[in-house]
DNA sequence: CTCAAAATAGAGTGTATACTCAAATTCCAA
DNA sequence: TTGGAATTTGAGTATACACTCTATTTTGAG
């Protein structure tokens, strides 16, 4: 092994070149061209760092995976407010990861071995915030508890895709409403 | 002009592979090969018929656009409950083409003219959520009621997205909990 | 029945993609 | 300083893509 300094300087520039590339025209849009173009590299020195551009796609979205979870350790117990913070910040703090995130999320959902490791953080989450929810209210039922952490998500995601769709959307404003005020009065 | 017959139905099953196509697997997947093959039907036909690939794939975008809409015409003011149940019916009962509505909506939302028709599109839902919350509800403001209909909005997305994500997921009863009730207990 | 128009087949074009490889260059520990 | 290993290059390969073109077959109105 023995890595020159070289060679660790230009992988972190490919994996910065393919965050930004995910970011900004999605998984298609990022080919080995692209890539290599925004790194100041040619391909022979991409595949003398990464077996295949699925590695450094991967690296990035793992990345991204990692970041939208508040305690990645698990041990502490985080309050529903705590975790929709975590999840606001998330988002506007690091927009260039979430934006992968949230891509990624959706496009690679169906297939793939992405595809999977999506789904099995998804229901994560969902346990997560359940398990906050029932904490905060123990009148509810484990069944009732999961419905109310399932639609949470949906409506921040929900939100934060809107936000993809339209820069200008003030996800953060909206998501504090939706999870602090009935959706409908009554 | 004069059409046959032979024309026509061959342009039906290349609109019905492609439709098929887009849910199945995406708009990457949608391959003029794949959608050739399925309808039986060589790439000189296809383009016979159609001037591009995009023209068919538009032209079923379009069809989901429309067949989530229940009153295209707009001149039918419609409840807040009616839009939902539309939605809800949408996605249950024609889930081909709310899979490619979803699909396209999110993937094909950021770049390209199929874009901007589902920004603009997108708009003019919200609107129509707002009006129904506000008619239902005068002590609103006009922002109050949009950033109500953004909320529904993105949850009802973020719950078909869910949908998409486990195809074993109850969409419907969530979206009617999610509407119908608080989002957090008080 | 006829025949011009419509439809189809199927090989072919150009381009973009991910990825390879041998040779040249750069690094850095000894 | 030096030499082997790490890195970089840049041309090259194979494949898949959307799309074209010409010849052939099929259609259906008059």
């Amino acid at each position: 092994m023995a890595r020159y300094q070289a060679g660790i300087r230009t992988e972190a520039r490919i994996i910065d070149a393919t965050r930004e590339l995910l970011g900004e025209v999605g998984l298609d849009g990022t080919t080995l061209k692209a890539i290599c173009d925004r790194a100041g590299v040619r391909a022979g020195s991409f595949y003398n760092l990464f077996a295949t551009k699925e590695d450094a796609v991967l690296r990035v979205v793992k990345d991204a995976i990692r970041a939208v979870d508040p305690h990645p350790t698990g041990d502490a117990p985080d309050s529903l407010h705590e975790l929709v913070e975590a999840y606001i910040s998330f988002v506007t703090g690091q927009p260039d990861v979430a934006r992968v995130y949230l891509k990624i999320a959706i496009s690679g959902a169906t297939n793939g071995s992405l595809g999977d490791s999506m789904k099995r953080h998804h229901h994560r989450r969902v346990a997560r915030f359940a398990a906050a929810i029932a904490r905060e209210n123990s009148a509810l039922s484990d069944r009732e508890s999961e419905a109310r952490a399932e639609i949470v998500l949906a409506t921040l995601s929900g939100l934060a895709f809107m936000w993809l769709l339209d820069p200008a959307f003030d996800f953060a404003h909206r998501a504090r409403l939706a999870v602090e005020a009935p959706l409908v009065a009554h």
